[in-house]
DNA sequence: GTTTACCTTTACGTTAACGTAAAGTACGGT
DNA sequence: ACCGTACTTTACGTTAACGTAAAGGTAAAC
């Protein structure tokens, strides 16, 4: 008795339309069970849409997140390409350690940004005190 | 005698069209001085077209890109509403930061895949070592 | 039995971020 | 005077990722 899921109870926890994970389906992204017409999801599947919507928060398109999820899905005992496979996956890492770094260097600009516009606003508080 | 660049330079280094430089400029992320009709982009400029890339790396739209790289360029002397400002920055930051975790949580499963991936080849290899 | 809630398919519409083609300008070299 | 190269504007085309509207099925609730 693994637990499932509706469309909308899917749409309202991930907070996205129907439409969306619909469409999703449509890009074999996701491949839900049916039950009479309506579609069925498992946790598996819910599985599947977060990884979705993280791997849209990192801001890449669906089809990157399609060959993403792949990787996790793949059984390794059949894959034949087995370095091909390996690839890849070094491939995706750079990327990402790429982007972590890209983060790191806007995070530090934003901090000496944030400090020196706190820094103006303490000075003008202290200043209204002594006004006040 | 500071330096300057052409718009083909620029799209040189940074791998896009000159047509995509053009649309950043409609969408007021650059603004090029003008020698008769030709652009011509300061370090300045460039630096700004640095920052769009690395915005798009991360998988923001240019609407984004606009108001972060407005953040930069604020002129703390004169900005009224520093509260909300703070307020802005902060929000990007913990975007990010959260993007950050994103980003590793996806490297410690694809470490994981990999691993597991690589030991496969391993013991292939052997195998074919023993056979040979 | 009909209203309500939740689901379905089909299909055209929309926005962002450019691509691409057309037609013209400016300038150094031969 | 002509060529090639690098630029310009204008404008229509394209793709991804959905939005939105139309028209309908099904099952529990009243």
């Amino acid at each position: 008795m693994s637990e499932t899921f509706g469309i909308a109870e899917l749409a309202r926890e991930f907070a996205v339309t129907t439409r969306t994970i619909r469409f999703y389906e449509d890009k074999n992204l996701l491949s839900p069970v049916r039950q009479g017409q309506r579609r069925v999801y498992s946790l598996r599947d819910r599985g599947r849409l977060r990884l979705i919507m993280r791997g849209k928060r990192l801001g890449f398109a669906l089809d990157e997140i399609r060959q993403m999820i792949d990787l996790y899905d793949v059984d390794p005992s059949e894959v034949t390409q087995l370095h091909h496979f390996l690839d890849k996956i070094r491939e995706r890492q750079a990327q990402l350690i790429a982007q972590k770094h890209d983060i790191s260097e806007t995070l530090t600009e934003m901090e000496r940004i944030e400090s020196q516009c706190s820094k103006l606003l303490n000075e003008k508080q202290k200043k209204q005190q002594s006004d006040g």
